[in-house]
DNA sequence: TATTAGTTTTAGACATACCTAAAACTAAAC
DNA sequence: GTTTAGTTTTAGGTATGTCTAAAACTAATA
């Protein structure tokens, strides 16, 4: 079901979603790198914590609202329609995220689960006020962009640290995990988004690295951590 | 299920309530002017737009959860449980409402539909947050007075326009209908909380009354629009 | 090509929240 | 006290979203 809006000659989503759509459409989303690969079944269940057999369930369903595009046992993706739904999602989630840090003085690490609730709420005004009021951020607090009202935003270069070689540094522009121990645990070493990073050594044996935070503090992080760091190299 | 803080010696709700139950007290809580009277079936399926076999149905599940006292046929009641929760309720949404006019610059009509959704979400840093946010208001955009943390409120005493006399006067302090297209009239009229009402000329024949709103516009006002105004009286 | 391990789908259940229609109950009128 | 109208509950069914277990399929290995 679409209508045409006569003043911006945009297709309009008269979509009605439930909560539990919204997320496997976020989910498939992510999982497929912006709709630009297959996703498995397992995958989803993986990701949404629920079991295959209720994957295959919702891509029907999913399937004959024309949000994605689904061939059995062939994997599925978004379609042009659940893109749009999915980056709407997504855009609510990061400008909550943000409303929560700035305003409502949230540690970054407290923001995430919060923002999954806030996410369905469905008012356009308030999306649009909301993003005027933060005025126009274009990151989220663990570095993600924002998409605007058209779904559209920029992807920076981004390496994880793991993958920077020595001598080489940056700025840390995003954090692939937004956990809270993950998120503490940046708070505890004093790395934040912004912070400048320079990779002092790396151990080939357990693909560890030395870094230096803000030419201050220098400091030894396991390969998972450094995976994790995504650093703007200049 | 109940906790004690250890802190607060209070007892705290490790009551895990769906948005439909959260919607149950909150309206049985309304219908019993807050526990003072036993609220009926149709009553309920009246207000909440479902029928009597569904009001009954949820009524066993919450009465087995002990958020309210239920005997068949003899009514329903919130028990202090189930008081506490619809408070809480209550107590979000008004703060929302708050928020949307105040800093999402929403009209006051438009707040209520996103303020049912917002009143679901779950995190009670976000409430007090938001409280102090907002000045820690008081009242609601309607003149709803707000429970503070413990669900507490002092009830003003507010007479609505129909049962004033003439030659009385007082401020608008509440609206008791909260629906846009009433909340519109409001405005169009020049009708506003705080607004000085003198009642001029009442009409025997329909219940319509002659006011003047903050002695500047003289107008006659519907017996339905009369109820619907709350006056405290100077 | 046949086997097999892993993935995915189907089949059949369950819980929540809703509905209509029929039965049970209450309270007021006769 | 009986009848009756209105209210409330029960009975049985639908839709959504979940699950386990079994069947169907795919892709890699032998
Ligand atoms: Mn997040
Ligand atoms: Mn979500
Ligand atoms: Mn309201
Ligand atoms: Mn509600």
């Amino acid at each position: 079901m679409k209508i045409i809006d006569k003043k911006s000659h945009n297709v309009i989503l008269m979509l009605n979603l439930s909560y539990t759509e919204e997320n496997y459409l976020k989910s498939i989303y992510h999982l497929s790198k912006g709709g630009k690969l297959e996703v498995t079944t397992n995958a989803i269940a993986d990701n949404l914590k629920t079991k295959a057999a209720s994957v295959t369930d919702m891509m029907k369903k999913l399937a004959s609202k024309n949000v994605v595009n689904y061939q059995k046992y062939k994997g599925v993706n978004v379609s042009e329609e659940g893109k749009k739904v999915a980056l709407l999602v997504i855009r609510k989630h990061r400008l909550w995220e943000v409303f929560l840090v700035e305003k409502m003085k949230f540690n970054w690490d407290q923001v995430h689960e919060v923002a999954e609730q806030l996410e369905h709420i469905k008012s356009s005004l308030l999306i649009k006020r909301l993003d005027e009021f933060l005025g126009y951020p274009k990151y989220d607090p663990h570095g993600d962009p924002i998409p605007d009202e058209n779904g559209e935003y920029k992807a920076t270069p981004q390496i994880p640290i793991n993958e920077i070689n020595i001598g080489h540094e940056g700025i840390i522009v995003s954090v692939k995990d937004s956990s809270s121990p993950f998120l503490q645990y940046l708070d505890k070493i004093g790395a934040y988004i912004g912070a400048k990073i320079k990779v002092l050594d790396k151990v080939d044996f357990d693909g560890s690295n030395e870094i230096i935070i803000d030419n201050k503090r220098t400091i030894s992080i396991s390969k998972q951590v450094s995976e994790n760091i995504l650093i703007s190299e200049s």
